[in-house]
DNA sequence: CGATTGCGCGAAACCGCTTTCACGAACAGG
DNA sequence: CCTGTTCGTGAAAGCGGTTTCGCGCAATCG
């Protein structure tokens, strides 16, 4: 129950100091064009001279429109144990507040998501919403059906014509493979992520890309599955390594994965890079603290964040947004 | 600008379709006792049947409270490198949504905490706010003057009275110092973080009392300041084992300066654990990920958002609060 | 048994900003 | 010189809850 010291200033007061109508207040503020620039000035010096700051809430009931996009993440993957979305979501937060906009963060279960979540953000209690991938298309197609502004932060998994961003997962799999080719490996194997994710099988894409470019003859007993996961990582290297294929280098497609492959390489009593070479994908602060550093696919995380809510704004403008797959790059360590 | 389909409902059609007025049905839903049994139910069941949901402007506006706790975040440290506030968050996030807050966060570099943040935090369009260590308590006074509640995460610089919560550093230190003694450790070392910071400070007391408490000399050539980064544990460890102490034990005041420490262990040619033990404290997923295997003080840090929140609801609701702190645990794994 | 107290409830003012509507002035066209 | 527009502006009606105020009635008191 914080009372407010200083009462704040209200239009009335504007009004009357600046010599003008409420009405016309109000058009200065929100940038309304036809209005005389004399009068414009006097509400400006006003509204300075008072230190006016307009009062949310009341600005909100009257307009329907209440500045706050709502980021939703579902809570049981990866925050734990990946600062990826920590960093988008600094990158949406910055732009958004740029733009007079709040972010409203809603950590929540994947499947209350279509419950309390799907309700608040249909109550037009937020402008629009930002989802992290995963999500359940079925509600974000309820939700824009509503007209609700929304950007997915990934790549949606049905080919719906949803405004997203993504990293370019699949260029940078092609870019890693090809690496490893030109370091002179001959077969290159693939830890995938879970496949039924868009980033998992373009990832893969990208890899079997590589081998096309290459003169190389891909074989599947290259291809290993893991779920992003360390252990995963590690379990895969190690059937990788008993099928006998004579790899000599691998791409993970997250960097959990390569740190497991390297510990099943080193248990295997062979050594990164020299006898087998190994790329991730994510280029995170694992990448940095491996031993061999880890050689990764580094995709531009802020700038992510700042595309969606770029691409949230411009909604909000009425124009009409086209997705945005951000490049990645790769960059080079120890470990290839 | 989603225009809404479903035409909201409101205390209006409540009212008559419970056959009550409008003041009663604000007393049911705010949860005023002094209504009768029958009239509590039947506007109960037309809020049901109606599928109401009340509208949060309107409601901000007329009583003042918003329902929304900022979370202030200083975005040039820490973020990009650490899961740590990303989890804290998660933690806030859930708590405050089971009861009916909802999180805005603000990511903001911390000279503009002073400007645009201040200002918005002190016009009442949050009802209370979390800050994440680090903020000027100059702030933060101000703010507190104007009953803002606020809760600090971390302990705060100056022993003021703000209501905080934080991990059990000291403890956290002694334990992990005391178990490298208990490992058989003669002379062990502590690389500290920035020692300006409170958390750092403790660590560092937390090492010296353990010395205090067993039967071993310390010296001032076991400590070597660090910087919270991996290169500066690195260093650090060089210049320790230049000293020649002896030193066959390190506590590092966070798992990336470990890692650090264990990486210049290696190049002076010695072996964790056999030669030199380490322990880092966080446990973050760099200790998971090192190899070998990063002994860590573990915190609770979903719990920490919890504490977070929990603060922030008491204060929320008149009551007085104390500072919390949580307890921190040792993370046995492979290198001490 | 009249006077007092307390409880449950509705009428209505109000929170601060937005937006519609209509009006007067300035201007163009005939 | 008289209509038809256009443009800038103010009055006022909301937006959807919350809260104060006072009334009627039943319980309590002297």
């Amino acid at each position: 129950m914080a009372s407010k010291s200083a009462p704040r200033a209200t239009y009335a007061e504007i009004a009357k100091t600046a010599g003008v109508s409420e009405a016309t207040v109000s058009r200065v503020l929100n940038g309304d064009e036809n209005v005389h620039p004399d009068r414009t000035k006097a509400v400006n010096a006003a509204v300075k001279k008072l230190g006016y700051k307009k009062h949310r809430a009341a600005s909100a009931l009257a307009s329907g429109r209440t500045g706050l996009i709502a980021v939703v993440i579902d809570d049981d993957l990866s925050i734990f144990s990946d600062p990826f979305w920590a960093t988008v979501t600094s990158g949406i937060s910055r732009v958004l507040m740029e733009n007079e906009l709040q972010t409203l963060l809603m950590v929540t279960p994947l499947e209350s998501v279509d419950g309390p979540v799907a309700h608040y953000l249909m109550g037009g209690e937020v402008d629009g919403a930002i989802f992290f991938q995963l999500h359940k298309d079925a509600l974000i197609k309820r939700l824009r059906k509503q007209n609700l502004p929304i950007v997915i932060t990934g790549t949606p998994h049905s080919r719906s014509d949803f405004p997203f961003v993504d990293t370019d997962s699949f260029g940078g799999a092609l870019a890693a493979t090809k690496h490893l080719f030109s370091r002179g490996c001959k077969h290159v194997g693939i830890i995938t992520g879970d496949i039924d994710t868009t980033a998992g099988a373009a990832r893969l894409d990208g890899y079997s890309q590589a081998y096309r470019e290459s003169g190389h003859v891909p074989s599947k007993k290259l291809i290993a599955a893991g779920d992003w996961s360390m252990e995963s990582g590690r379990a895969a290297m190690a059937r990788l390594l008993e099928k006998g294929e004579g790899i000599d280098g691998v791409f993970a497609s997250n960097d959990l994965m390569a740190v497991g492959a390297m510990a099943a390489i080193e248990e295997a009593g062979l050594r990164v890079p020299e006898d087998i070479k190994v790329i991730g994908f994510d280029d995170s602060v694992v990448a940095q603290t491996a031993r061999p550093a880890l050689t990764s696919v580094r995709q531009d995380i802020v700038a992510l964040g700042e595309a969606a809510a770029e691409l949230m704004i411009a909604q909000l403008r009425g124009e009409e947004v086209q997705p945005r797959i951000l490049k990645s790059e790769l960059v080079i360590r120890e470990t290839a």
